[in-house]
DNA sequence: GCTAAATTTAAACGGTCGTTTGAATGAATC
DNA sequence: GATTCATTCAAACGACCGTTTAAATTTAGC
């Protein structure tokens, strides 16, 4: 029977946890077996069930390591925002939302986070979707809102809309990186990130001109 | 020789064609068996191995069946766009990518196709690189040239980091449909569509005002 | 109708899967 | 030192995997 051991963090239960992260990011949950995960963990195979009770709690847990930070972020940078008080444009919400990949403690989080974000969204609906509304609902919430102070012209729905195109761009960088044919560094990244932010506050905001 | 039944039974071949399709849309590749697509189909499940020599090639098989043709209609829409001698804008650009989608004869392909693109789309990279570069290498060089055209002062690097997003915030709509929170019925697809151009032409032509 | 090729079939191959078991190990408590 | 309890371990469970085989059946050509 599983007892919370509160104390001092079980490195097997680490190990496995890094090696799963590796192993998911780079097969996918599907194909990556707990015989590989354990293997490469260097722990018995009965150790994954002890610690996490099955496959998908694993996972589980592989995501909300690292999402949690990254949440907790988002949500800090907004309350920061919406705290002063000259109105905000959509640029800074844009920038709140992904200011956990810009910060300088982002450092050791860039060397997984993106694969890992964009892995997830890569698995099936009926993997991915107890994961997403576990961990990201609140946060979209709240950014629409800001959205629709930011934009107080545009109805609520297509607003949704706007998010959710944008979101997609995001996913897209985080999955591939670079466009085919285009390599894209690790230093590179916040590149990459200025880029996606002018892309993204140009479709949200849709200033046509003609 | 097969004479074209084409009403009531389907041959072998398409019937496991159709129920591989709509199997890994459902539950991705890894996560379905040649066993549960042989069942569904109706049909040995040797004759799998038979018509299509193992699981990658019939996944292959399925994607290339619905994938070329819109391939087809993207490059003979981009011929006609070239042929007219007035310039074209970023917008017709677009258009001609998605034309495939808003046809008349689009009404029974867009049953399959978003789902299937965005299954696609969501597997590891070692399963999609092969199939995507197989299906999409010519048409992505030419459109992207075609927007060179239409923006003529964006360096060629910053215009594949825009298309780049583009195509996120259109595999976005394919796999979610629509932004968590909204339905979006069948028959409203059309209209996700011009929302999702409105959002991409205004990204890849960036008029920034501020 | 016979023959030969194409197709379908049942059965099995060797492996790997997620999960469970029960005993061995380790460290802390009394 | 004995007891307790969390952890690790080797081993096995039944199930399902992709693929192969060889015989049975259907189909097409003559």
């Amino acid at each position: 029977m599983p007892v919370a051991a509160t104390r001092g963090a079980s490195s097997t239960r680490e190990r496995i946890l890094d090696a799963a992260e590796s192993l998911f990011i780079e097969h996918g949950y599907a194909a990556t077996s707990l015989r590989a995960i354990t293997t490469a963990a260097d722990v018995n195979l009965a150790a994954a069930h002890y610690h996490f009770g099955s496959k998908f709690d694993l996972l589980a847990a592989v995501f909300h390591r690292r999402i949690e930070p990254v949440e907790r972020g988002r949500l800090e940078a907004l309350d920061a925002l919406e705290r002063q008080e000259a109105p905000f444009s959509v640029r800074d919400v844009v920038y709140a939302f992904l200011s956990p990949m810009y910060g300088a403690e982002a450092d050791d989080l860039l060397d997984v986070l993106p694969d890992l974000i964009g892995r997830i969204y890569a698995e099936p609906e009926s993997l991915t979707k107890p994961l997403l509304e576990g961990e990201f609902s609140g946060v979209a919430g709240r950014y629409l809102t800001a959205l629709g102070q930011a934009l107080p012209d545009v109805p609520p729905a297509e607003l949704r809309w706007r998010f959710h195109f944008t979101i997609g761009a995001m996913i897209q960088l985080l999955r591939f990186r670079a466009p085919l044919g285009l390599t894209a560094e690790r230093a590179d990244f916040v590149g990459s990130l200025d880029r996606l932010v002018d892309y993204v506050v140009a479709g949200l905001e849709q200033e046509r001109t003609s």
